[in-house]
DNA sequence: CGCTGAGTTGAGAAGGTTCAAGGTATGTGG
DNA sequence: CCACATACCTTGAACCTTCTCAACTCAGCG
């Protein structure tokens, strides 16, 4: 697999990365919002309503993790999407009688407009409503991949998928050649992100632990020994290093290249 | 739940439908794109090309029914989305490197641009860009009720599920007081969409037939005898109405009101 | 020091999957 | 019009993964 990898231009490749540079930095842009959205700074575990006095809101991500979840009547929670620095979420993208609720999974800040006023500015700003296009186009080709990988995918395929996608976004290199990554999420919130039972999840990652992926670590803290490996165990790895390809510097781009 | 069912407000309702008729009639706004879209005519079956020559495109669906599938390494496919006439698809909703495809599943008609001109115009024409959101808005929430589905449903909740979806969106009442879909998609396509096996959809469907909520019928049909024990056994089923609701007419609505 | 909540682990049960065989519609060519 | 080929669907039996439930560990904390 080394080797296919290498190539960084798949089959059946999609537009390149020259449609998107229409777009200019996401932070000149959004800088324009600070004074016409409150900020709000949450801690973990706190949740954000998800309409502004009955309204429709939009949700900018500044930093930090959220998740969005939902309850149907009869079943277990599912973890609908995890959100990290650059996403945008609207009320409405939770589904009506689903119990939809928009937790901190950390310390965190997030930006929050009324919809019909980011409209506004979106019509008279193209950049903005660029920025607005292009964050739904990747939030719904990360959505794909997650249907993926709980329609098709192996319990350990999950796993090392969810932790690929970690490592991606908060993974730091350690001295030893691993990454070390912030686990913002519980055991609980991966198992439900997955749709797996944590007891599953733990024992997944038990036996990861075992064949060395893994390493032991604090609590909300993960070692990551040897990424490549990791990587190997998830059939969507080749697909998220491209989605976050121009994202954060990513530490773990080079690794897949 | 039949009386709970009653009650349209449901408990944490979010944005009315208040916030939605910023957006003029689908169909006015879109009728301004009739001279810039290519419109293809598909058949059955017939696989269409993501990109159009190399660039981001974008597709709306005018008619017929269409499906969104990825294929991820070593994995058997799964079908990401299903589109009806009304929805919106960019190629960079696919992921990269997953081998993604977008299928007719039945006579249909579609309108292709390329994003950049769409783009365009949206700047130009507020109510092209509302139609657009609330487009990305609407997927969004079914995307999130077809997460859970996947993620926590039992196979029979599942099925139950997606014949709701496909109730609301192809039912039409028959004299014996059921409903007749269309099936554009194969058991196969269902079971890739419902992350079963082929087998144990068709087992599950004939469980359905021998409890009497389905009845027999030809082929690339189904009867739904009792659209009501349907939407029972489907916890998604009173978030299916909701969204569906002011889109098509809607023969199943009025039953779960 | 015992409480609490999160994580881990084992044994048995449940639900899907796999594989193989048979059935049923649709189309094709004689 | 029939015989045949094909694709799709159905069904059964054995198997396997994951879930369930319960016991246990461990860290943080009053």
């Amino acid at each position: 697999m080394a080797s296919d990898v290498k190539s960084p231009t798949g089959p059946r490749s999609r537009a390149d990365a020259l449609d998107e540079p229409t777009c200019t930095a996401a932070d000149a842009v959004l800088s324009t919002l600070a004074t016409q959205a409150s900020r709000l700074r949450t801690r973990r575990g706190q949740n954000i309503a998800l309409t502004l006095e009955g309204g429709e809101a939009v949700f900018i991500v500044r930093s930090g993790a959220f998740m969005l979840h939902v309850t149907m009547p009869d079943t277990p929670r599912q973890v609908v999407a995890f959100f990290f620095r650059g996403d945008v979420l609207r009320s409405s993208f939770a589904p009506p009688h689903a119990n939809a609720t928009l937790t901190s999974a950390s310390a965190a800040e997030v930006w929050r407009l009324r919809w019909t006023v980011l409209e506004g500015l979106a019509a008279a700003d193209p950049a903005l409503a660029c920025f607005l296009q292009d964050a739904m186009a990747t939030q719904m080709a990360r959505h794909a991949v997650h249907v993926a990988a709980i329609g098709q995918f192996s319990g350990e395929q999950r796993v090392a998928t969810v932790l690929t996608e970690l490592a991606m976004r908060t993974g730091m290199p350690t001295p030893a050649g691993g990454l070390m990554l912030d686990m913002p999420f519980s055991r609980k919130d991966i198992a439900d992100y997955l749709g797996l039972n944590s007891d599953t999840l733990s024992r997944i990652m038990s036996r990861l632990r075992s064949t060395g992926v893994l390493g032991h670590s604090e609590r909300s803290r993960a070692l990551v020994r040897d990424f490549q490996a990791l990587a190997r165990l998830s059939p969507a790895a080749r697909s998220l290093a491209e989605i976050h390809r121009g994202r954060r510097g990513g530490h773990c781009q080079s690794k897949l290249d």
